[in-house]
DNA sequence: TTATGGATTGCACGCAAGTGCAACTCGATG
DNA sequence: CATCGAGTTGCACTTGCGTGCAATCCATAA
């Protein structure tokens, strides 16, 4: 029960002498005031503290300026430089981000579209997970739209942001063969998302076409701690890899902490390894990590270019799909060929 | 233009043969519904996709159910954990997380919370920055609460959660005195900000008191890179520091990769140093650094339990701020005394 | 059979805005 | 002076929902 309500056009309009309709005016782009009543309307919702309502404009003009971001693993490098980035741009486009945190169990990427469309979100943004098919088209149905980052689906009408996932893969592989590693291997979480098994099959097809076998362990998250297990497996092997592609940056230094301070690997010498993202550890010294730069910036833009375009949904399909580049980033963590 | 609109509590109550108010009140806990028309209702909702327009229940009830969360430099480790704990407690409690990024110049605090106002948020919980107090008060007036968080500020009204940062910076004084640390440094950013000052008063006090003098260097920003920046100028010092408190972890990041790499020194060897926050980075073993964890999930459950219980203004201005403990995590880059 | 009471239901109004339409003002022109 | 037209203004209706009030229903008690 607060104390006070927040001022309405109304408490405007008595103070300013004027109609109620003529306060909605003057905050309304485009429509009919004389500059005098605009003044003295603009005085009066200055003195009482006045902000127009968006939850009753939003119900008249059934736009609310929502766009909610559906999100797991917010702590994460990568995934906070993403939604930082798309904060940003939304904000810039006069959108609000609405946030709704998944981390919890699966299925809740569903309860997080519900909320969606419970506050009318024009769009919600989904870095993580994947809905059902039938909470997609009730929101398509809806109005709302929809972009998956790095999900990979195939269901029609949602805005699909992919990297080259595959064809980078290649490119790592191609780099460890010109520093003349012998034993490759691909280190990947047990995830299994879209993203990393396309790094993984990139790898381990250009690797064969150059004639080398690559070793591939899958366990546990994308996260440090994945990594150093991952480097216990991999580095007591009989055939030890001297070159290892790690499917995140955080994997990569899980995994390159191992082999310094447990096996003493010298690295780029005894150990060539690159990884995925570029987050900001990975420029460290301590790292100096040879990795695939996400390119954050040209994600955001892509959609919220799209959706601020209102991206009609009698575009051909193909007008859905986008598909970015990573870029190399050549550190020091694999030696020059 | 969207093809299609969300669908209404009209059509619900259309399909289901009763009136929008059945509809309403199914939706309503505790209102009079017979349990035959609430199975009705329900299976058109379903049947439709029916979710309640929370912007119109927010309009009638005067609580939007939104909480605005105002931050800066949100993909910093120590940010985006903070905001990781906050969006699932908040939406434990049955909020909905708006998130309003001010990395942009200043005032924007001012204009962020403007932007809570309009959406007539419940709470804002500031993160990152000061807001004027005359924004504050048009808050409070309009029935929004407020929670500052490591922001201490004097202005009643709003909840204010802080660490005891003097305190800390004088338990890490003792510990770098029992390691034989002769020389002591405090390494600060220019940010200012009354937690990173507390944190070098304390500090500089209690060495003093044990007998110790202490070298404070203050530059840029709370990153990685100021830290490598106040690594070079510290250690390039004719008397040089062999205990360098951090002010952040990410400083001491910075600082031991510049110390390391560049000027060869083995920690704890040769060299001491401590941080502030437990990010995640400090626990890797190539920093293995001794540290002190924001208290990260108490932070959001005071915050939350206040909010969710609707902290009256009557209540004693005491009651209105909270100071919590951060714990030393003690690891490998502080010699044992 | 009628009265009583509790549970249920619908009507109508209100929340805070946007907007079409008609009425109004005012200056310029005929 | 009457007419025209452009520019303002206010009325009234709309959005989707919650809720007080009065009417209704039905089962039980008198």
């Amino acid at each position: 029960m607060p104390s006070k309500l927040f001022v309405s056009a109304q408490e405007v309009a008595e103070r300013a002498g004027v109609s109620r309709s003529a306060v909605s005016r003057t905050f309304t782009p485009g429509a009919s005031v004389s500059a005098d009543t605009r003044r003295r309307v603009l005085e009066a919702a200055e003195a009482l503290g006045y902000h127009v309502n968006h939850l009753a404009r939003g119900l008249m003009r059934n736009e609310s300026g929502i766009v909610c971001l559906i999100v797991s693993d917010v702590a994460t490098p990568y995934r906070s430089a993403l939604l930082r980035e798309l904060t940003i741009q939304l904000q810039n486009a006069g959108k609000v981000a609405m946030f709704v945190n998944t981390d919890r169990s699966d299925g809740s990427v569903d309860r997080a579209l519900q909320q969606a469309i419970r506050y009318r979100a024009d769009a919600s943004i989904i870095l993580s997970g994947l809905p059902d098919k039938s909470i997609t088209q009730l929101c398509l149905r809806s109005g709302q739209r929809l972009v998956l980052i790095n999900r990979d689906d195939d269901q029609p009408g949602p805005l699909k942001i992919n990297l080259d996932d595959y064809e980078s893969g290649g490119r790592i592989a191609t780099a460890f063969v010109r520093a003349g590693c012998k034993t490759l291997a691909f280190a990947n979480s047990e995830a299994g998302t879209p993203s990393l098994m396309g790094r993984e099959r990139g790898f381990i097809a250009a690797a064969t076409k150059l004639g080398l076998e690559v070793v591939v362990e899958r366990y546990g998250s994308t996260g440090y701690e994945a990594g150093r297990v991952l480097a216990q497996r991999m580095l007591t092997r009989a055939e030890r890899p001297d070159g290892v592609f790690c499917a995140t940056d955080l994997l990569a230094c899980g995994f390159m902490d191992a082999a310094r301070h447990q096996f003493g690997l010298s690295i780029p010498d005894q150990l060539c390894v690159a990884g995925f993202d570029d987050i900001e550890q990975a420029s460290w010294s301590s790292f100096n990590l040879t990795t695939f730069a996400q390119p954050v910036m040209a994600i955001a833009t892509q959609a919220v270019k799209w959706l601020a375009s209102g991206g009609h949904e009698d575009e051909p399909e193909e007008a859905h799909s986008v598909r970015l580049k990573a870029e190399l980033i050549w550190r020091g963590s694999i030696r020059k060929g």
